[in-house]
DNA sequence: ATGAAAGCGCTAACAC
DNA sequence: GTGTTAGCGCTTTCAT
């Protein structure tokens, strides 16, 4: 059943089918009633490809993390889906993981399916920060369709980043423990995006400006998960000393939290840890982690509503938003 | 840059061309190879709407879920994309949300948009198992494109199921929960899906083989929220008397956790506890959760291998998988 | 092996 | 307000 049929049936041309279909406003009511009937009685969906064609769009908006089988990319994941369809677009979503190979392949992918927007998710996308041609696969895909950031910055024409103020809430964090008597803050992160950088440099700019040293064995690089981190910690206990942790991710933090009750550290007297997303993980932990939100519902309300902006009212909008972080107060911290 | 473009300067008709896209063998390797050559040097890329148009399919599938934020189905759409990609196919993702107004909605917007076929994540596709008009929406649409179920069972042409075998798994944690001395066993649920109606199924008829009553205040029903499990086991705690939780959900789970840790209960011995789905939460929680795995990642690759050889190879395929979980047997159990 | 041409189903400019 | 028609960019059948 195609757009002929319905016009046949209805006695009118494909012209004011189509005008029906879209809504237009030169369509008499009587003629549109007619043709909504025949189209409701036959359940007439036009089709997609078709219109995509003449269009040159299908309302369709590539959405790219690393990996939706994380707590953070899934929930960004929902909060883009949830206000993308609210406006009427759908979400192709892929999964690059890390390598940079496979995320240049992605892009390309989606770029060839014709995606109105391309929105990626995750500090990762923004490189390493040594080499600035890690992100030119996205600068290059920005010449196609607008590029949208979650929780990156990289610098190009057509390419919009939204991101948390990760450096004022590692500093305020620092700030806090050395406020409490810590002096001997490990920052624990597992990688090197631009977002574990921000927080890092929060960290040495607190240490810093209280006149402390910033210890190198004190940077102490791991992954985001439980057990390995908590084994690390049990390994290279001789060797470290520290009384405070401040990790970037909750998954690192609990492995603290789990090494302190092995070695029976009283939390947060003897361990004071924070978290970073406030997580589930968070409340799951016992005692529950004091974790830094990341406010990623509000970044992604934020890249949607100027993504709308863009590309239906063809309003200017910010190039970059910074969204300042909330530190959620629980246990495992007594500030 | 399309296909006639590319067509003039190859010398060449945009039939050759396109037997060149679509690697058709009738093409001289010295066209070819021209050809070729060509469309690298303008970086061509094929119209995908137009393709779609002409082949009826853009290779896409339709995946719909209530929730991505909900770890599981994070997890079984991290399963999904990374199998039906490795298959050259795209997902278009859709989060639906309970209620069934909006299931059937985004059911019919993604028929709408001509996937190739349609996946249904969880266990709340199926109905609550009083109305079977509940699922009516599904077989319509089965009409069109192959329906997919993830962890539910609904009947009809075109519908294809796999789900866990969750009332075996619930069948043998209450055998266990039994043979260990446990005599009140408290079934911790938080909706009336089809699993969770095989899981509530598998402890009655553990319990009925055992010869120990069904008691329904026994049944309690909550949400998969830590913190309101927790404080709803403090409220009903004078008139509840259990001395094990097995529980529909992680979060749940955790919940019975909480309250142990508030009562002064150990665990296992005075209060053991059983999860469900073997999620991160139970490795985050303290003391380890034992945790009924549900094998979703052999439940989605089974899946798109089952939709590759319907799509592709029209290769007859079995309607029903039921897949066993396994149970993994952290600390908060003694068996 | 290659090309010409007829769709695929829709949108939109133009004519009436 | 309504109809005619020319695309949109590709696939595929049928000649050659």
């Amino acid at each position: 059943m195609n757009i002929y049929d319905i016009a046949k049936l209805a006695n009118v041309s494909i012209a004011t089918v189509s005008r029906v279909v879209n809504n237009s406003p030169k369509v008499s009511p009587k003629t549109k009633e007619k043709v909504l009937a025949v189209m409701k009685e036959n359940e007439y969906t036009p089709n997609a490809f078709a219109r995509g064609l003449g269009l040159g769009s299908m309302k369709t908006v590539g959405i790219i993390c690393p990996n939706i089988d994380d707590i953070y990319m899934a929930k960004a994941v929902s909060y883009l889906e949830r206000n993308l369809h609210a406006h009427g677009y759908d979400c192709i979503l892929g999964c690059s993981g890390f390598k940079q190979e496979e995320k240049v392949d992605y892009v390309r992918l989606l770029l060839s399916k014709k995606i109105d927007t391309l929105i990626l998710v995750g500090s990762t996308y923004a490189g390493n920060g040594k080499d600035e041609s890690d992100t030119d696969y996205i600068r290059e895909a920005a010449e196609q369709v607008s590029v949208f950031m979650i929780n990156a910055k990289v610098s190009g024409d057509n390419i919009y980043c939204t991101y948390a103020d990760d450096f004022q809430a590692t500093y305020e964090v620092t700030k806090a423990f050395i406020r409490r008597g810590k002096e001997k803050i490990l920052f624990m992160y597992d990688s090197e995006s631009y977002s574990a950088r921000q927080k890092m440099a929060g960290y040495e700019a607190a240490l810093q400006d209280a006149g402390y040293p910033i210890r190198g064995n004190l940077k102490f690089k791991t992954k985001n998960d439980i057990e390995y981190t908590r084994d690390m910690l049990l390994e290279y206990n001789r060797t470290l000393d520290f009384d405070s942790v401040l990790a970037t991710e909750d998954g690192i933090a609990i492995g603290a939290v789990k090494y302190a009750k092995i070695k029976g550290l009283a939390i947060p007297e003897e361990l004071a840890v924070v978290g970073y997303n406030n997580s589930i993980l968070a409340i799951s932990s016992d005692p529950e982690l004091t974790s830094v939100d990341s406010k990623l519902g509000v970044m992604c309300k934020k890249t949607v509503e100027r993504m709308i902006d863009l590309l239906e009212r063809e309003i200017q909008i910010e190039k970059n938003v910074c969204v300042p972080c909330e530190i959620v107060r629980r246990c495992t911290t007594d500030f």
